[in-house]
RNA sequence: UGGGGCGUAGCCAAGCGGUUAAGGCACUGGGUUUUGAUCCCAGCAUUCGGAGGUUCGAAUCCUCCCGCCCCAGCCA
């Protein structure tokens, strides 16, 4: 077992990002990798992040290095400290560690601030008095070249107590800013003397009242990951732009160490929006239940769905890491979960949409205990009894009044297989005349059929699902869908991506039942009702009222088919 | 029309001057099956955005062209 995963994966090609790891570790460049995950905690973690986390965790296992969990906190009026324990819970629930390596980029405030007043000092930045609005003109366009700043080139006795004002509160929010002196013709406008410093008079969830003078992300993330001796510091394509700008501090303040920026590709999923500010959005304006709304691509979301942290795991390694944008079909999300609950998940019988069969010819009050298997390919996960009785349900879409030739299931006259127990035919059904609804059908058995099997050898071509009328237990079921129903809704800028949200993203059944083995299912317990998909007992389920939610359905050709 | 990136099948993605151009998803056909599931087997790019060039040999190197993405927050 342990020598075919590692021949797997030694099979498996390198990505360009851990080939560049291998090359470093090779040549003696470095020791060991010390990769960072370095969230902002200002909402919750997505299925986009999960490739960040498998990718820098995912590197560390690799190599028997570490991954430091870094928040990115440099922005006070947006952060909160629910979202920290919230991703913490998440990057755990995904299998990862950090051990100790837990920090915070405000751990970082007070040497961010001395490289600061040591940049002064090299005349390498300068307080600027520029309100937001002049700043945006002098920073010049994308073609033509910004204009220096009148304020650029104050003495450094000036710009220190300027930035001493700064820090002490003296002077009003928007009224200065430090910038980095650099080039303000460069054709890569971040190097047009970005700011790094800016006055918010805000407290912070770790700092309290401390500051009141934040630190810019260029000028933080650079010098956190040297401080913590990063060696590679993965992050998307849209920072490719700032790359020199990370250097530039890098070798201008001589820090310890100079890790090297290397971006990616984001995860681009069908059917979804990505972005934080939109699920912000979905849930604030309560268009879903909250972060963990089972429809989300949270983390949480995806975890109450159903999803296995393995089934992340395996689909960020499958998707890859490269650099071109890429849009994954959901379809391979729901594949990787369904080839973990495949293995895993125990089969239990459970009706959907009941549709209640009286077999006219079985005993009124009898009751047989059917054995069923847990997992059809593995015996070892064990059996469990199935009360059978007179009544039963079974699926309202497995009967049809004038069933289609190649429908294998019941309709007048026909003969199926009710799993693990026996051969019935329909004999006739009950129709509410005014709805047109069918309210119930009548089967024979065949007694000879028990188990499944007859001993004159005919066959049936359908097996369907069962459940005793008497012993079943009754379940809400809510069938999920994809919550927007164009593949990407951000593509039309007129057009708001709440417009494409679709209206059939959640059904709920409350008239489900399911086989009695089920009863008092633990929230998270995970199954697959048989021919219909898999399924996990939802967080506010109860042993008085259980609640299912589907995690994905089971692959249907015949669905395909009609 | 500045700068930075990216173009290999319907969707991802290997490939790193000499391979029949990996693999997965999707799709199609066949087999097994007491889940129309799973599993198995087979098929699925004479061609790598386009055009030239270098070379005995190019998806891989060079030139030009085309297309797409990102950048003008005191957000990250």
């Amino acid at each position: 077992m342990a020598t075919s995963e590692t021949e797997i994966k030694a099979e498996k090609p390198l990505d360009f990002i851990r080939q560049i790891i291998r090359d470093d570790l090779a040549s003696g460049k470095h020791k060991t990798p010390v990769t960072r995950f370095p969230p902002e905690p200002n909402g919750f973690l997505h299925i986009g992040h999960a490739k960040s986390i498998c990718l820098n965790f995912g590197i560390a296992l690799e190599n028997n290095a570490s991954c430091n969990l870094r928040f990115d906190d440099t922005n006070p009026s947006k952060e909160e400290t629910e979202y920290v324990e919230s991703i913490k819970n998440d990057v755990k629930w995904l299998g990862y560690d950090w051990g100790d390596n837990l920090f915070f980029s405000s751990d970082y405030f007070d040497n961010l601030y001395d490289y600061a007043v040591e940049l002064i000092r090299m005349g390498k930045a300068y307080v600027c008095c520029l309100d937001a609005e002049e700043m945006r003109e002098y920073r010049g366009t994308l073609t033509e070249a910004g204009k220096e700043s009148p304020y650029r080139n104050r003495s450094v006795e000036e710009n220190i107590d300027l930035f001493n004002r700064m820090k002490n509160g003296e002077l009003a929010e928007g009224s200065h800013v430090l910038r980095a002196k650099i080039d303000m013709a460069s054709p890569n406008l971040n190097m047009r003397d970005p700011v790094i410093y800016r006055i918010m008079k805000v407290d912070h969830h770790r700092t309290g009242s401390k500051w009141c003078i934040y630190p810019m992300y260029d000028y933080t993330h650079c010098i956190s990951d040297a401080l913590e001796n990063i060696t590679h510091s993965l992050c998307t394509l849209e920072f490719e732009d700032h790359r020199p700008l990370y250097d530039w501090f890098l070798d201008v303040l001589k820090t310890p160490a100079h890790p090297r920026q290397i971006e990616f590709a984001r995860l681009n999923l069908s059917y979804t929006v990505m972005s934080k500010r939109k699920l912000m959005q979905l849930v604030s304006e309560n268009l879903v239940s909250g972060w963990d709304d089972p429809r989300m691509l949270t983390i949480s979301g995806l975890r109450r769905r159903g999803y296995t942290p393995a089934s992340i795991r395996n689909f960020c390694d499958e998707i890859g890491i490269g650099k071109r944008e890429s849009w994954i079909d959901m379809g391979v999300l729901e594949n990787s979960i369904r080839n973990d609950l495949n293995e895993i998940a125990p089969r239990v019988m459970g009706v959907l949409d009941p549709l209640k069969v009286i077999i006219t010819n079985y005993p009124e009050e009898q009751t047989e205990e059917i054995e069923g298997k847990n997992h059809p390919q593995k015996p070892e996960m064990g059996t469990r009894k199935l009360p059978f009785t007179r009544e039963i349900y079974v699926e309202r879409s497995d009967f049809m009044e004038e069933p289609p030739k190649k429908f294998f299931r019941l309709g007048p006259g026909r003969e199926v297989r009710l799993r693990y127990a026996y051969f019935i035919t329909c004999t006739d059904f009950v129709k509410d005349e005014t709805t047109g609804e069918i309210t119930e059908i009548h089967c024979t058995y065949d007694p000879e059929t028990y188990g499944g099997n007859a001993p004159d050898g005919r066959k049936v071509k359908g097996t369907i699902h069962w459940v005793s009328a008497v012993h079943g237990v009754p379940a809400r079921i809510h069938l999920y869908d994809r919550l927007f129903n164009i593949e990407n809704p951000d593509a039309d800028k007129d057009v708001n991506f709440k417009e494409h949200l679709n209206p059939d993203s959640l059904t709920t059944l409350t008239h489900s039942v399911v086989e009695p083995s089920l009863a008092g299912s633990a929230p998270g317990t995970r199954v697959q009702f048989e021919r219909q998909g898999y399924f996990c007992v939802d967080k506010d389920s109860t042993d008085e009222s259980l609640i299912f939610n589907r995690t994905v359905g089971l692959r249907d050709s015949w669905k395909k088919k009609k």
